[in-house]
DNA sequence: AGCTATTGATAACC
DNA sequence: TGGTTATCAATAGCT
């Protein structure tokens, strides 16, 4: 209906295929609506396009809709046998998948392991293997980038530190009188003035934690869990 | 689009309605048609009349239209929130235990691991272990068990060579006639004859796997696998 | 995303 | 329902 009459066949072009698709989908979903609305009929209307997006259109509620067509008598159907094994059928199917997959999930977990032959166990065993290594290689990964950022911040605060005992010695040198209104960051300078001690408990914490976790997790990759997986997420 | 303009609401004349709801049914699925089969969608109609008679249409089987739609992800959905309220039920239900344990499934085998925190992968290496001892457990249980049976199954051909060859004895010094059609089972007697190999290859080989079976097994809890891992179930 | 010449759908009538 | 026809609505090809 248009300046030229054309072929009801799949439209070769693809752009041209999908305004088609736009054009006539509007007309559709109108039309439909508006059959609803004259004859007071429930119309409902599905549509995937072919790449997959879904429009859809209830006069009602879809919910409904679906529910009024799945228990609609078959008896009185034109397209005669099967109609309602919709729900019964693939949902039956859906159900047993699930419930596969949980006794996988359940076998994982070590439950219920008398049902497998051996056969079944050595297969399990492996594939566990196989992800137990992948994540402690993950949590590996983790734990070094853990360990950098912590290494980063602490080198970040030892120059503060620095910075600001540079700030107090001439402080001292001079107007002493300023001491209180300095902004102390993570060290209270009055309180670092021995010099074996001289950085902040913060940053001892952070190399101790650097250089133990270093060290642990070289030889054992479990060590550092307790102190770490407390963390936050990153 | 005829003689005349019409408002879009219910037509008030019930025989005037029921033209109406005909002609441009027929019109409505005609449409449906045309687009499915120009731009390769899948369309899906459902009409109910004010009578409540249905009328479908489906480019492909309504079955698998309607699984479609109710299996649509809802995060894909533009009409926003309670997308799917057809969700029958249990649907969402399930929907949702699919999400979950295809997580977990992907996770515990290895897979999506960069999203996990330290402290998920950190339960999730427990989880593993603590399934992979089990899985060990058991298969170290079955493995005790085959060799059990293997043994008691050792047992029991090796009380039938012994009757077989005391047989075989009685039938020499008699009617030789009759050593064909003596049934035999595992051993043929003629080839045991030889005092020190007076097991049948079977047996010899069930107990040389039983002894070995029990050393390794005690030590390590793989050595077997090669072995037993493609025996039939039990 | 608009425009418009055409085709297609259909309201009223039979 | 089924058919006819004057109109209105949808839309194919362009821009």
């Amino acid at each position: 209906m248009a300046r030229e009459k054309i072929e009801i066949k799949r439209i070769a072009n693809a752009s041209a295929r999908q305004v088609t698709f736009s054009k006539r989908r509007r007309g559709l979903f109108k039309k439909a609506q508006e059959l609803s609305i004259l004859c007071e009929a429930d119309v409902a209307l599905v549509v995937f396009s072919s790449t997959g997006k879904l429009y859809d259109y209830s006069s009602s509620s879809m919910k409904m809709m679906l529910d009024k067509y799945i228990l609609y008598p078959s008896s009185n159907r034109k397209d005669g046998q099967p109609n309602l094994e919709i729900e019964s059928h693939d949902l039956k199917r859906i159900k047993q998948q699930i419930e596969d997959i949980s006794q996988t999930l359940r076998n994982i977990h070590g439950e219920e392991l008398e049902k497998l032959s051996l056969k079944d166990l050595q297969q399990l065993e492996e594939q566990l293997e196989a992800g137990l290594s992948k994540v402690r290689s993950q949590k590996g990964e983790n734990i070094l980038k853990e360990i950098n950022e912590l290494q980063q911040k602490g080198i970040r605060i030892i120059e503060e530190n620095s910075k600001l005992r540079r700030e107090i010695k001439e402080a001292e040198r001079g107007h002493v009188e300023n001491n209180d209104t300095e902004e102390s960051f993570f060290i209270e300078p009055s309180e670092n003035q021995d010099p074996q001690s001289s950085e902040s408990i913060t940053n001892a914490f952070t190399f101790k934690l650097h250089k133990s976790a270093i060290k642990d997790y070289e030889d054992s990759d479990t060590s550092l869990q307790l102190g770490l997986s407390s963390q936050s997420k990153f």
